[in-house]
DNA sequence: TTTATTTACGGAAACGTTTCCGTGAAAAGG
DNA sequence: CCTTTTCACGGAAACGTTTCCGTAAATAAA
């Protein structure tokens, strides 16, 4: 129960707080023999500021919020590795908040960080992307946020995105030049504008290179037997040749419906997804995959969010930043030789 | 820039201070009446107590730490899951910290949460565990800590793990019974106290099972060509004809050593591994797997920790606490038919 | 020598809460 | 009618920092 605080240090060493205090910052005013001192006393008994006297007065925390939906996706943990990264180099601390696709828990979260517990917010908003009011209340407070991946269209914040319209069409393409000729899409309700930019390119690379072919949009719940039902209705009653998973959770239950259904991939049906799974190339078969740089997404998102902490003229407007996606071929995509 | 305190709301309500404070925690020598007025406006402007005041007055935050080695891993990722469900019910925040298996950074990090920043801390220690005084120095003042899998042998910390020793007995059983003569077991180089007692499981279940065969334990650097390379080595020249990944990265770098040298699993080297990779089912073949109850760990050490947060009584001796794991079975380990 | 400046430090206010102590008025008890 | 208790609230201290003022002594400038 030791907790040493600044006034310890001042009576051991018969000199006043504020002393102490200015010596600790490194201040011109204090003589380089008493900094000696007081630098050699704080190390010896592990001084560490109380991070909640120093938040107080200086109104600011070192600290940031990151509210993702969830955290059992590769894409998003290696998105806080980005994020960890840059942060840790700031030397600033992350609060973490999994909002579960809950669009009033995301609210809460947010309304919960309006007042100091943090200096920034990265976020991934969840769900319905037309009520907004709590970005706007975080906004007139002067917290600054910045978007990542699933943004809020509206909303007058940075965002950090991948190309998804242009990898839709490079991905649905992808299937056509493989020779599929009904090509379905399989997407989460939620009308998130990632998803929307997603679809977006699907029906027009089909309409573009296709035009023979009548869209197959499949909207899947987020409840993994709802979802696991409803893709294996669709695969045996319209029974495409070509699968596009919008995220990776749906590509992952595709896999086992066409398991179950005795569906061979990529034979009878190919399959390609948007997904940063580090197995990808281990399935069985390999699955051929639009790739987001999610490190480099989480690191720049990052990188914006701090501009503007530290910002001195915070009133110039910033440029939203598109990352480019890959495509990496594997065997799910495969033309039978 | 609104921003409204406690004062604000005085001011625009004519009371006092220490009135809307005590309305606000819902007193009983408020009237109802004024009660009333103080949740109206408070709900009104969306009033949030600044944490960094209540913090520094209750010397409370609310606030725990997690400290893990990584993030892109679907163990950590699900005991995170369970770690934020009791976390969040209990109304507190939770901020991350990545080792990345540098024992120096935990150190830093440790130190660093002694001061008043967290009410308690999740620890899976990184690398050696021999050296703790960092921990004894958070012992000493008096944060809570709970250790959770990869915990400190010598430190006097509630510890919550899964009951590595017999399942490492269970998997190589599962391996002698599908018929290998040769097991090789895989290991990561630190020496932490998990994988100690998942390699001595290994050696007993040899010695007790399979006492003709000589046990073959491959270190693997964390680096993944190097790791790599060490397999490909060891599949070559040894040739086992069972492998037993004590970590799930290792079963990765395995398959794809088997890929490339033209092994085929299961019929010419069975593959078991500790794992909790989502997609255990869907590789090529499935993988067998060794499962550890990873939520269920997460909420466990949670649960313990908030015990000693909330603790009256905090000296009572906290029992430490083992989960079970689950073997599963998938063709990985199937024996030829 | 007198005045101005620099050096090195101390006192105290402020950050936004919570809570200990008071206190006037109303209600209850005698 | 007087005393005691209860009710409902206000003033101010305290949490641990940082920083704005001040200031005595030492040095430099006049």
């Amino acid at each position: 129960m030791s907790k040493i605080n600044i006034k310890d240090l001042a009576r051991q060493l018969n000199l006043s707080i504020s002393t102490v205090s200015r010596a600790l910052r490194d201040s011109y005013e204090i003589s380089a023999e008493t900094k000696e001192k007081v630098f050699a006393l704080a190390k010896a008994l592990n001084y560490q500021p109380n991070p909640n006297a120093s938040g107080l007065r200086a109104q600011k925390t070192k600290t940031i919020a990151v509210v993702i939906p969830e955290m059992v996706n590769d894409f998003f943990s290696l998105v806080i590795g980005g994020i960890e990264k840059v942060t840790h180099q700031k030397g600033y601390h992350i609060l973490m908040y999994f909002t579960h696709g809950d669009h009033e828990l995301e609210v809460s979260f947010i309304n919960m960080l309006s007042n100091g517990r943090v200096d920034g917010v990265l976020l991934s908003v969840s769900g319905e992307n037309n009520q907004n009011s709590h970005i706007e209340e975080l906004n007139r407070n002067g917290v600054p946020l910045v978007f990542f991946d699933r943004v809020c269209e509206t909303a007058d914040n940075v965002k950090v995105t991948s190309d998804n319209y242009e990898s839709s069409i490079t991905a649905t393409r992808h299937l056509i030049n493989a020779g599929c000729k009904k090509i379905a899409y399989l997407q989460l309700p939620k009308n998130i504008s990632i998803g929307k930019k997603r679809m977006q390119g699907y029906l027009d690379a089909l309409s573009r290179y296709a035009p023979q072919q009548t869209p197959l949009v499949v909207e899947c719940a987020s409840d993994y037997d709802d979802a696991f039902m409803t893709i294996k209705k669709m695969l045996t009653a319209h029974r495409p040749d070509g699968v596009f998973a919008s995220v990776e959770k749906l590509a992952v239950i595709c896999y086992r419906v066409c398991e179950k259904v005795q569906l061979t991939i990529p034979d009878q049906v190919k399959v390609i997804s948007f997904s940063n799974l580090q197995t990808a190339s281990l399935l069985n078969p390999s699955l051929t995959t639009i790739t987001q740089p999610a490190f480099d997404i989480g690191e720049t998102a990052a990188r914006e969010l701090f501009k503007q902490i530290d910002g001195k003229h915070k009133k110039e407007r910033r440029e939203n930043v598109i990352l480019k996606s890959l495509l990496i071929e594997r065997k799910s995509t495969a033309v039978r030789s």
